[in-house]
DNA sequence: AACTTCACTGCAATCGATTACACGAGGAGC
DNA sequence: GCTCCTCGTGTAATCGATTGCAGTGAAGTT
């Protein structure tokens, strides 16, 4: 199949290419009578811009680029869905990749779309220092935006929600639920996501007097099988606190499962709250009591600094932005006030 | 930031671009003199060749689209996966579009990756008939291989599994358990999984003496909700049957979740079973039965046809392939042999 | 000594779109 | 009638890598 060239448009139109170039893109004076006569020709022939030579003379590619850790985690596809309905609007392209977790592969992930001309890179760093000097590099190199997570060491734009906050939220919910005690499950402090969300749950639970005692706070990774893995532990430890607070949901759902199997009523003997609100959450047994980010937020406003990165070149690398949203609680029935709240479901 | 180009390693090295060209491709006679030369230029400035004149100049872009009907669906995800570590191995790179199951939004996705020189398409159709015409017309351009679902009305190679053989796998299974009568519930037939799923259903449950009630076939779409929708006119309807079979997990998790809300007991007053065995279907209470579809073989088929067509080029467009593999059951408490077999978790 | 042959290497065209610059025609101003 | 704009259009350079063709010199042949 042989591609129309704008060639072909202008030889039909009986006018030079760049005149037709001209016509298609709106720039420059073109008479009327030629405007019509290159848009018929146009028009007969079928001609679509060719994106890759486009490209190569504008470095301009009208796509966008966004690295994720792990496109099997509902909470990252659907924000990868969010970034792609925004940047549709904007008549962008995504091009996705998974770092499954890994830096190694996360920096070659960078790097390739930086070879690729992208306008811009939206990631989510797998680890929270491994991941900074690739980051940093490309950020050098193009328009570049954090997503949720952070890494240290670097100094680009970053979008997320206040994790402290939400935290905030989950510990006096979980305390005027009567908790007086609290264990924590999360990955291993290589990221920024279980940190502050680390952090904010000792500082709350501080202030309200709640105890946390040094044995039941879990690091492993963002699995189902790791919070069952993680509440088995705690079981068989004999001392059960009053709530399980996780670091996501699907950490929680492992830990909701592995109540189940144990025969320890959620949320009576034991309170149970999740994070990112995934689809899946609400599908729990119980149904999970978590805290939701706003996605779509989240995503108009990391392709807003994109788009705003790129109007200002390089030239003026003003200080980062560092955009926390606020995260709301949704509360279902894996928390006492929420099964007191809502009898039933 | 200024890129490296081939013509400033040739300047450095002392040779021209062409020169360079070769040595850092392998192909063309050069001596070893300046072979070493080259490599030492090219490393020491950093060199990496740009994508976009490369790919304007030879047509090829190293890189594969893949279209899915919906990313947020997790059996499409984890497809995704296998599809990107196939394509890994080749030094290919993915370029993943969402047609939220709109055969409209698809045929943008599918004439975008061809106007970008993909070197190939991987598609899953949304639609059963109306995305007929897009598939037919990007596949006249470039590769393109179905993937899971097929649409009508085209002639491209497909892979997927062997849907009929998968529903006669399951119904055995549930007659084994002493189901005697059976819903399906699935979505509109406007896909072929679906079609083919009902279409093996009918047949073996007919085969096996099974009873399906007319009204016992709820079509919707592929999402819990549906399940549970579907699930919950089932229970009102008074007229429980012995199985209700599902088109996907997604729905077999509604309609366990259902059941749970009605106190109805799965699987001891009504066997469920899904389908694709996603990673949630076995945290549904019961964990679900289901088919296995063989992803990472899925995938591998997939790149190899499409490595085959490129190879091939335009001149022999042979009768397509179309290779269905062969899905398992997996079998786990939602069913009463795999209660019995099972016994526990 | 004259003629092939072959291994290297460079020149320049090419892929397709964009755009700085140049040019010609027509109109305004004096 | 002459200069000076302005408008509309074409010419050709450009983006960066690849590759057909041709040229060079050295080795091998007769």
């Amino acid at each position: 199949m042989q591609r129309v060239t704008i060639a072909q448009v202008s030889e039909r139109a009986g006018v030079s290419t760049a005149t037709v170039s001209r016509v298609l893109s709106g720039k420059g004076p073109v008479s009327a009578a030629v405007e019509r006569r290159v848009r018929r020709a146009a028009e007969e022939l079928g001609y679509q811009v060719n994106p890759i030579a486009r490209a190569l003379r504008n470095s301009r590619t009208d796509t966008v680029g966004m690295v994720v850790p792990s496109i099997s985690n509902p909470f990252f596809t659907s924000l990868v869905e969010s970034v792609e309905h925004v940047l549709e609007r904007e008549g962008k392209e995504l091009f996705l990749s998974d770092a499954r977790s890994d830096p190694a592969i996360e920096a070659r992930r960078l790097s390739s779309l930086a070879a690729r001309n992208v306008d811009g890179i939206i990631v989510s760093p797998s680890h929270g220092t491994e991941s900074g000097p690739a980051v940093q590099e490309t950020a050098d190199r193009l328009p570049l935006v954090q997503l949720d997570r952070f890494v240290g060491g670097t100094n680009t734009d970053w979008v997320g929600v206040d994790d402290v906050a939400a935290m905030r939220l989950v510990m006096d919910h979980l305390h005027e639920g009567g908790a007086r005690s609290a264990a924590f499950i999360g990955s291993l402090m290589t990221n920024s996501s279980t940190e502050q969300r680390f952090a904010g749950f000792r500082r709350r639970a501080e202030e309200l007097g709640m105890s946390v005692h040094p044995d039941q706070v879990f690091l492993g990774d963002y699995s189902v099988d790791w919070g069952e893995t993680a509440a088995a532990r705690l079981v068989n430890a004999g001392n059960m606190p009053d709530a399980i607070v996780c670091a996501d949901d699907l950490i929680a759902l492992g830990v909701t499962r592995a109540c189940r199997a144990h025969g320890i009523a959620v949320p009576d003997q034991v309170q149970v709250t999740g994070y990112d609100n995934i689809e899946f959450s609400r599908l729990g047994e119980p149904a999970l009591t978590t805290v939701d980010q706003p996605r779509d937020r989240i995503a108009e406003e990391a392709v807003r600094l994109l788009a705003a990165a790129s109007r200002a070149g390089d030239t003026d690398r003003g200080p980062s932005a560092r955009i926390a949203l606020v995260p709301t609680l949704v509360v279902r029935d894996s928390t006492r006030a929420g099964a007191a709240r809502r009898p039933g479901r």
